[in-house]
DNA sequence: ATATTCCCGATAAAAATACTAGAAGTATCG
DNA sequence: CGATACTTCTAGTATTTTTATCGGGAATAT
């Protein structure tokens, strides 16, 4: 029950492409770099991200990744799955058949908890998550340090 | 946020405490089996449960662990944050001050998603699931092969 | 053509999971 | 009381999974 570093790269890379990419594609490079997130393994991140269907894809310059569908659409939970799987894994049929008293018990109970945890995660979207980083008045631009060109 | 298998393992092997061991402790071999369980593993675990208050040990013969208090008192949430620490993992002060934007935010989210987590987990007791156990008509002995001795 | 970027597979490092060996404490029996 | 059997407790080791890195191939805008 403890969010892996996966996950928060998942939620952290899908954040800052609401934040950040608007319509255009964020590539990987500048997406680790202002979230913090070892490069190479947000491209594994965002390969699972795009199996799921939720960001799309673009080779070459000027690619990179953009969210598939509106932020107002995309849960946290939806992000979690598609990075770590389910809650907790649910016995096959044929497991629970010949499963221990406790175990059966402790299956039906999470079950129900695992309803209630998804429930938590799907009520907050990108978009809330967005609405949030604005009243908490952080810029829309990287933090940077000013570089004085002429 | 997932349920790791120390974790299910200490709900299992709580559930089994209060399910069977109405007032004398049980030992670590007989839980395991019951709950199918990695019998040195349990072991580890139930040291944190007990580090962290959850059971009495007690050693040598007819020694064994027992709840430190009423199934109605323990909850899921105690457990899983005994063995597995916190739901998921604050920034310190410092390090929060220097943050990105998007961790930054995350942080605020997250802490809102983890309260609401732990209440899920909170809001189920051991007794729930030895209630949950009775209704469901498992029987409060060991499910053993019969011995037929004189 | 060329530079850029995602994509894919393999590998290395770190952490979680599972197991092992034996020490320390404690009831029970002679 | 002393010996013995039992069970937790502690520390260390092996195995598996997760996290992170690396090298190079495939697509694409300029």
């Amino acid at each position: 029950m403890k969010l892996s570093s996966k996950g928060r790269y998942a939620i952290l890379a899908m954040f800052d492409l609401a934040f950040h990419g608007k319509d255009s594609a964020l590539q990987v490079k500048e997406i680790s770099e202002r979230q913090q997130i070892p490069p190479r393994f947000l491209e594994q991140v965002f390969q699972d991200l795009r199996k799921a269907g939720l960001v799309r894809s673009k080779r070459g310059p000027r690619g990179g990744y953009q969210l598939s569908s509106s932020p107002a659409d995309i849960r946290l939970g939806d992000i979690i799955r598609a990075v770590q799987g389910p809650l907790m894994l649910a016995l096959e049929d044929e497991e629970a058949a010949q499963a221990t008293s406790g175990i059966a018990i402790m299956q039906h109970v999470l079950r129900e908890v695992a309803v209630r945890m998804d429930a938590c995660l799907d009520s907050i979207t990108l978009a809330n998550m967005c609405d949030e980083a604005r009243a908490r008045g952080i810029s829309d631009v990287p933090v940077m340090p000013y570089v004085y060109s002429i």
